[in-house]
DNA sequence: CCAAAAGTGTTATAAGTACACCCATGC
DNA sequence: GCATGGGTGTACTTATAACACTTTTGG
C-alpha cells in the first residue's frame, strides 16, 4: 500500500449509538453503566471503536448487535463529535448512529450483561461526555425524520393499533394530535393494511390492528408519493 | 494523560470541503486539480487532515481559508463517509462540511496556486474517490437547509436584488418559481430591508437592492416565526 | 418608439385545523 | 346500566398555485 500521508495524525474514532424504543406510551433511549475507566459507573451511551476492517455503518451495526442482540435494523448516521478534551482519557472523534427498534425484541440477558436500562427521554441521567448533546440532536433528527418517512413503525411491533401509532407520533413530537385528524392523515397516505384482528388489550371494545405496507409505500414513493405526518 | 484505549485502532481523518458559489445564473462548486498522488491530475474536493489540537469544525475552517482565504463564512458538517477502501493509499475516513460563500470574495491567487475552479453542478467533472456523492449529498442538504433557514443570502453580495434571490432558489432547488408569488413570499417573510438603491446592470429600468436584515430575523425567530420558502 | 427586464393582485385549489357525539364491550 | 376507550365527518381557516398586464428607460 502507498503511505502518501505519513506525516498525518491519527485519532481514534468512536462510535455511539442513541437507541431509540417506544413502550406505548413512552419514546425511550437505552444507556449502560459504563465499568471501565474514564467516568466508571456512569450512565452512557452504548459505543465502541471502529476497526480497521470495516466502516462506520457496519461498526454501528456491531455496537448495537452487541447490547441487544437485535440485528438489521434502522440505523442512521447523526453527526461526528470533535471537541478536542470531549474524552479525557484520549483524544478520540465520536460518530454518533441512531438506531430505532422495536423494545420488545431487545435480549434481556444482554441488557443485564452491560448493566443497561431503558430510561424516558424525558427522565434520562445526565450522560458522560458530550452525550446528552448527542441524544438532543438524535430527538431533533428522529422528530424530522419521522415526519418525512414512514420510520415510526420500525419502533413498533409490526401489527399495532391506531392509537400506538399517535401515541408514538406524539411522544416523538412532544405534543398531543388530534385523533380524528391524526387518523385522517394516516388513512389518506394509504399505506396501511387493516387486519380484521383486534388488540382486546387496551380497551373493552378493542381496536383496530394495522400493518405497515412497505410493498404499496415503495410502489407509491417511485411513482411520486411522499410521505408527510 | 490516561490511556485506557491503548489497543484500539487509529485511524487517519480527513476533512473534504464542498464550497458553494453562486455567479448570478448558477450554484457552483469550487474543485481543485490534485497535484499530489494517489489520483494526480485529477478534479477533487479541498481537503486536509484533522490535527491533534484541533476539532473538526476547525480544521474546515482552515482547509477553507487556505484555498479561498476566506473565515468566517457559514459551514456545517455533513457525513462522514468511512468505506474501507476509499482511499486506496491508506485507510482514511472523511468527514464532509459544506460552505456557503459569495463567489466574489474569493482569492485569486489561491485559486490559481491550487488550480482550482469554479465549476457549474450541473458541469462539474467526475471527482475522486466518493467525492461525487459527497457533493450529491451537500446539494440535497443545502436545498432543505436553505428552505427552513435564511442561508441563501450568504451565497449572495450584500446588496441584491429580488431577481437574483429568485435565480439563487431557482438553481439550489433545481426548478422555476413563479416570479410573483415568490416576491409575495420573500416578502410576507418581513426579513429584507429595500434600499433606494437600484442595480442598473441588469435592465434599463433597474431594479432595487435589497439587504437581508439579519437583527430583524433574529428577533423574529427569539419569538417563535420561522423561515420558509 | 421599442426592446428588455421590473414590478404588481386576484382567484382557485389544496392542506391543515378545530371540534362532539355515538359505539361496543366487560364488569 | 355504566364506565372506558374506539371510532367517525364537517366547517373553517390558512397556505399554495396559477396567471397577465403595465412601467421604466437607454438606445
Amino acid at each position: 500500500m502507498l503511505n502518501t500521508y505519513s506525516t498525518e495524525d491519527k485519532v481514534l474514532l468512536a462510535v455511539d449509538c442513541i437507541i431509540f424504543g417506544f413502550d406505548k406510551e413512552e419514546l425511550k433511549i437505552l444507556l449502560i453503566k459504563r465499568d471501565f475507566e474514564p467516568e466508571k459507573g456512569k450512565w452512557s451511551l452504548m459505543g465502541g471503536f471502529l476497526k480497521q476492517n470495516e466502516n462506520l455503518d457496519q461498526a454501528a451495526d456491531r455496537i448495537l448487535s452487541t447490547l441487544t442482540g437485535i440485528n438489521n435494523v434502522y440505523m442512521e448516521q447523526l453527526h461526528s463529535y470533535s471537541k478536542v478534551d470531549r474524552d479525557p482519557a484520549e483524544r478520540t472523534i465520536s460518530v454518533a448512529y441512531y438506531a430505532l427498534i422495536n423494545i420488545e425484541d431487545h435480549n434481556a440477558e444482554l441488557i443485564e450483561k452491560y448493566s443497561a436500562k431503558w430510561f424516558s427521554i424525558k427522565k434520562a441521567p445526565d450522560l458522560i461526555f458530550d452525550h446528552n448533546i448527542m441524544v438532543k440532536h438524535a430527538i431533533s433528527r428522529l422528530r424530522y425524520k419521522t415526519s418525512k418517512e414512514p420510520l415510526g413503525f420500525e419502533l413498533l411491533p409490526p401489527k399495532f393499533t391506531m392509537r400506538q401509532l399517535q401515541k408514538l407520533y406524539e411522544a416523538i413530537l412532544n405534543q398531543k394530535l388530534d385523533k380524528r385528524n391524526f387518523i385522517n392523515k394516516i388513512n389518506s397516505l394509504d399505506i396501511l393494511i387493516k387486519l380484521d384482528e383486534k388488540d382486546m388489550n387496551s380497551s373493552r371494545k378493542g381496536s383496530f390492528l394495522y400493518m405497515f405496507d412497505e410493498e404499496k409505500y415503495k410502489r407509491k414513493k417511485a411513482e411520486g408519493f411522499s410521505f408527510k405526518v
